[in-house]
Formats: structure tokens, C-alpha cells, sequence
DNA sequence: GCTTAAATGCAAATATGTAGCTTTAAAGAT
DNA sequence: ATCTTTAAAGCTACATATTTGCATTTAAGC
């Protein structure tokens, strides 16, 4: 059975934090693009903010530690970062994209009526048989389980509603 | 391994969807709402197209056949459709909620480049032990898997940019 | 430092989703 | 079949999310 610890999202400590942006710097540099100031300011700050973030969402928080940055550069930013694959873009139920800082597997329990999203570990989702997708020309790079359902909120509120 | 049957999307064929239109109106008596010719011809509409449409896409696809009809209708009779669970909301990477016509199991194959968006079936998701979210208050109603990666055209797209 | 192209910033456009309010019509009662 | 009630449709305006084009700045190699 499944255990409290496998639920909710820990941070990234610093050792990690800064690991993650050498490796930025390197993906950049093999690629020929640049690891602008900016580039590097959001990409802290996503790692900061664990609850997966929409673009305005980073925007607001990168706002705070750089004030005249524009929108346009975050959304583009992010967009740059999901690419390298220093971030990942996350799959979820809601209008507006979401970023996640955690590459490495792990899955998620996400609310179908708010949309809430939360990480999940669970032992029985990992090391699954991948399908063979070569014939569609499709090239899998890993796998999220989406465990979907109604949070406690949700719950309370559609039973008040009943009620009444 | 995977036969390429485990790929595509098929369409429901009449009679299923018949049957899933009587359900809708069996939900909606059940639950004091109104079964509207607009909402009849949304369902219908969503079960006719069979690659995860935005609203917008709906509404474009409902308005060929009922040209009056208003985009705001089409907006909240899907989050109507889905709250049933007639249909449901899919989770992916891009911007825009999508609607699925199917509610059974089933999984998805996603480009994380251009939000493709595809089913999938393939035996080894299914079944899965689901962990005890009890204790955070969540009702767990099912799950999906998300294969992530790139598919065919993005893969291209990349190998010329960077012979260029 | 100088050069150059990639990236930023800004403004405007587009895409997506929601709210308030009036009118229409579904569903049960007469 | 008509009447009544109220949920839902339609319309307009607004709010949020994202993209695009272009002038300006700046990272990175020489």
C-alpha cells in the first residue's frame, strides 16, 4: 500500500539547483546559443517554485527578482528550456502551460473539476514496457502516469451543492 | 511488443453512440438538468471528431451544422458534458483544453514539441495498482499514461535545422 | 575592444476562456 | 395543449494566455 510520502513535491536543494544550471550552460554552449542573464534568472526561479508553474506564474515570480524583464522573453525562455530539457513542460487538464522543474520520472495526481496537479512517486508506476512506436516515427523519450480524480475541496463542494 | 493496432484512434460506430446520447439524457433527468438540442448536437459533434478538440475546434466543427449556435454555449456545455462524465477533459502539454470522447481506459502518445496528441492501447498500462490517496482526501476515479517524446515531423524539422 | 547573430524588449495581434444580463425553451404541472 | 418555472442559450464585453514583428541590446568568439 501506498504511503503519505509518496505524495506532494519536495525543492531542489542547492547542490542540485546548481548542477542543473552547469548543465544549461553546457546544453547552450554544444548548441551554439546563449545563456543569457535572463535565461538563467527564470530558470532558477522555476526551479524554486515547485507547484508546477504556468509561464505568468514564473513571470510574476522572475518580475520580483528582475524587474524590467518582459513577459515575452519568460514565455520564450520557458519554451527554450523545455527544448534543452532542463525543464519540462507538464501535462494536466487546464488552459495555460505548465512547467515542471523535475525532469527525472515520477507521475501525478491531478483533479479533473480544478485542475490541481500534484507529484506523485509510486513504485508500481516505474519501469513499465514501453510500446513500440518506431513504425509511427515517433521517438519516446519517458513516460507520466496521470492518476485522475476529484480533490477534497472539489469533494466538499459538489456534496454542499448536493445538499442544498 | 507492440503491434501498430495499439496505435490511432478509432470512431465510435452508431450504435455506441446512440447509446451514449441516451445516457446523457438519462444523467441529465437523473440530476434535474435540461437535455437541449444545442448540448445534443455539442455531444454528438465531440463524438464524431476523434482527435482531442479544443473548444474552438468544437465549436468551428458544431457551427457547420447548427449555424446559430453561440461559442460560449459550446464552452459550457463541454464543461457540462465532462462534469457528467459523457466525455471527459484530456491531459496534455499544450494551451487550450481538450475533450476526449472516450472515458474508458486508455492512454495517450504525446509529442512534447508540437502537443500531438494521440491514443494509444497497450496492455502492459493496465491494471496498474493504484496508490491510497484516501489519506489526502483525493477520489482516485482512473488513471492514464502519457508516453512522451517527439513525433515523426518535429523529429524532422530538428535534423534539418541542424544540418543547416 | 570589435563583430555578428541570437536574444531581449516593446507594442500590437491573436487565441482562449469567463461574466453579466436578457431572452428562450425544456420539463413538469394544470 | 397550454401554463409556469427556471435552467440554459445567446449576446456583448471583458479577462487571461500566448504569439508575432521589428528595433535594440548583448553574449560569445575573434
Amino acid at each position: 500500500m501506498a504511503t503519505s510520502s509518496e505524495l506532494g513535491g519536495g525543492d531542489l536543494d542547492t547542490s542540485e539547483k546548481e548542477a542543473r544550471i552547469r548543465e544549461f550552460r553546457r546544453l547552450c554552449r554544444e548548441r551554439g546559443e546563449r545563456c543569457t542573464v535572463q535565461r538563467r534568472i527564470i530558470l532558477e526561479t522555476v526551479l524554486d517554485l515547485d507547484n508546477h508553474p504556468s509561464a505568468d506564474q514564473v513571470f510574476d515570480a522572475v518580475a520580483d527578482r528582475e524587474p524590467g524583464i518582459a513577459r515575452t522573453t519568460v514565455y520564450r525562455a520557458l519554451d527554450h528550456l523545455a527544448r534543452l530539457e532542463v525543464i519540462t513542460k507538464a501535462c494536466h487538464p487546464g488552459s495555460a502551460v505548465r512547467f515542471d522543474p523535475r525532469t527525472g520520472p515520477h507521475h501525478h495526481l491531478v483533479c479533473l473539476h480544478c485542475n490541481e496537479f500534484v507529484d506523485l512517486d509510486h513504485d508500481a508506476f516505474d519501469g513499465l514496457t514501453i510500446p513500440d512506436t518506431s513504425a509511427y516515427g515517433f521517438e519516446v523519450s519517458d513516460y507520466r502516469v496521470h492518476v485522475r480524480g476529484m480533490c477534497r475541496n472539489c469533494l466538499e463542494k459538489t456534496s454542499k451543492e448536493e445538499s442544498k
